[in-house]
DNA sequence: AACCCGTGTGCTCATTTGAGCGCACCCCGC
DNA sequence: GCGGGGTGCGCTCAAATGAGCACACGGGTT
């Protein structure tokens, strides 16, 4: 309630006989800015009380506080995640316009562990399925891994998306995967047995008029949340590319395929691409993926830029979940659309 | 300008499905909340902006910022002076009503610098002076350090207000000292050579009415501005102490004496203590002084304390320059007035 | 002297913001 | 099925706030 002897904030540097003073302000103008400052930000105090209570005007509160920014007197600083780059995760999401975004920091120099990838996946979907979703998921490593993160999931219907590939390292299979999350969701789950990939067209159509995965293919249609790992036409970046022959990979090459998710093919533009190909998978069509309203890709390393880049371009992803390299590559040189 | 789907901010403990999240919230959420308060305070745009940006209401953005609080997403600190302890300087002043109270930082674990604090009091004098004050000044050795570090001065009359002591150790003579700030700011200086202590009543009444000395004490009247060292009545804490006899000691101690200011003596409550030793000093009275409308006290260790108490009780100063363990001790236990 | 410019200050008015309210929803137990 | 408690959400209205303006003062120039 003391009242405080007016204080001239900022003198004129001609008539100003501080030559002494170490910083721009006396130490009376310092306190009183910390003060005023402290009052504010920290107890909350409204610069109408603090005027009041220090006897100032309302307005040189104001500029007190402008100038306890200026000066560095008041700090105030987003706090770093241990986990998500929340600025560009952001910066990510605003440029692509994405519904979710979330990079994950890789710790050190390497490159983020699939661990934390995967349950970073787990927890965003995790935080943004409702119970009255349903949930689509194809066969990918990056989808095992974000499924072993998950403890607990609503009551929901679990579609499988696609058929399986037999990957020689993976522990457990495939359909263990997508069983898993069925088993913890509890609810209706559209599983089937197949292959992701057949050796021709004519035996893909077979397996699609499967029973089990005609209906799942067919309840695909409800599906309204997806997760979908993104693969790079490149060894080493698509499971499919890993397990067909090198005719085959040439073909998808040479018609402009760079990535493929849930086993659909696109190009850089992100347009779908015909090839034989197509026709041999046992997977939903690019169209029924574009519908669904909320998909979420996962990736991870340089190596997977382009591929996620003509995914976001094709529509195929609503929301991300990389990591800093791929963000980095997404924001730089040529803009989105 | 791309749209948000919404995100429910907090699930109720029992419905989430979020016991695998490390934080208490999910990473579109952290996302989102660190990306508000980038905007909103770092960028400055206001919330309603963010709000119509984002697709979302105001109130939301306004949750989610008191959200981004609570989290520690957002954190705001009053930067910590390298000189000054801004925030123990404010309590003080609050706490005892000063006009202005700085208080010096010690570096390391000994007590703080002589010539830091000089050098803070010069910076605040030249912070309140302004060129249609009178400045008057003791003579006081934490004064001269004060003098020491002034290069500047506005163009104003400078009043002697008290005789000097000669102490062996130091350099400057007392009269330059107070002849420097004279010659620095250029305009008229009331100055005088005399004892701040005589022998006897008769020889400082003698004294006192020396022209240069009644001409000096006259002018006092008008001073708006005076800087004062404070003694303490103990060895080593006062000048005058120091200089006089032991009986004379004695005498002030059982009169209940704690310090003096410019050689006017007090008691713990502040109050004036009748001693013989005041007719025998070369100052102005503590009425003269306790008029002067802006009065700066130094002082240092621990062992003053008692003596800033008396001083502030008896209205003898208006600001104070201190360290911290004057100013932990002006705070502690038992409290003004 | 008269002038002008830069600076600090407080005012007015439009915008922004906060506190409290009611609504809709959902889970739970009867 | 039907209240009860809890929670998230957006609305209303009053208070807080910001942008711009006018004024006063001081120092320097014409």
């Amino acid at each position: 309630m003391s009242k405080v002897v007016p204080v001239t904030l900022v003198k004129d540097d001609t008539t100003r006989w501080d030559q002494n003073v170490t910083e721009a302000l006396g130490p009376s103008a310092r306190v009183l800015a910390a003060a005023v400052a402290r009052r504010h930000y920290l107890a909350g105090e409204s610069k109408v009380d603090i005027a009041g209570a220090l006897g100032i005007s309302r307005f040189k509160v104001a500029r007190l506080l402008d100038l306890a920014h200026e000066l560095g007197i008041v700090r105030i600083e987003i706090a770093s995640d241990q986990i998500v780059d929340l600025q560009l995760s952001e910066e990510v999401r605003e440029a692509w316009e994405l519904h979710h975004c979330t990079v994950v920091l890789g710790h050190g120099a390497d490159a983020v562990a699939r661990e934390d990838l995967g349950r970073t996946a787990a927890e965003l979907l995790c935080e943004v399925v409702t119970d009255k979703d349903v949930l689509g998921l194809p066969w990918a490593r990056s989808v095992s891994d974000m499924i072993r993160s998950i403890t607990a999931f609503p009551r929901i219907p679990i579609v499988q998306l696609s058929g399986s590939v037999v990957v020689p390292d993976e522990t457990t299979s495939p359909v263990d995967i997508v069983g898993r999350i069925a088993r913890i969701a509890g609810g209706e789950a559209h599983l089937f047995y197949a292959p992701l990939i057949l050796d021709d067209a004519t035996s893909a159509t077979v397996m699609r008029r499967q029973p089990s995965v005609a209906s799942a293919l067919a309840a695909a249609d409800r599906v309204t949340i997806a997760v979908a790992g993104i693969g790079a036409w490149a060894p080493g970046q698509s499971t499919v590319y890993d397990t067909i022959g090198p005719e085959d990979r040439a073909e998808a090459v040479s018609a402009g395929v760079v990535g493929e998710v849930m086993g659909i093919y696109y190009g850089a533009d992100g347009a779908p691409v015909p090839t034989h190909l197509t026709d041999r998978m046992v997977t939903l069509t690019g169209d029924r993926l574009r519908a669904v309203p909320e998909v979420i890709g996962i990736a991870r390393g340089r190596n997977k830029a382009q591929a996620v880049r003509g995914a976001l371009r094709g529509g195929l992803l609503k929301s991300l979940v990389i990591d800093t390299e791929i963000a980095q590559s997404l924001l730089a040189g040529d803009w989105p659309r």
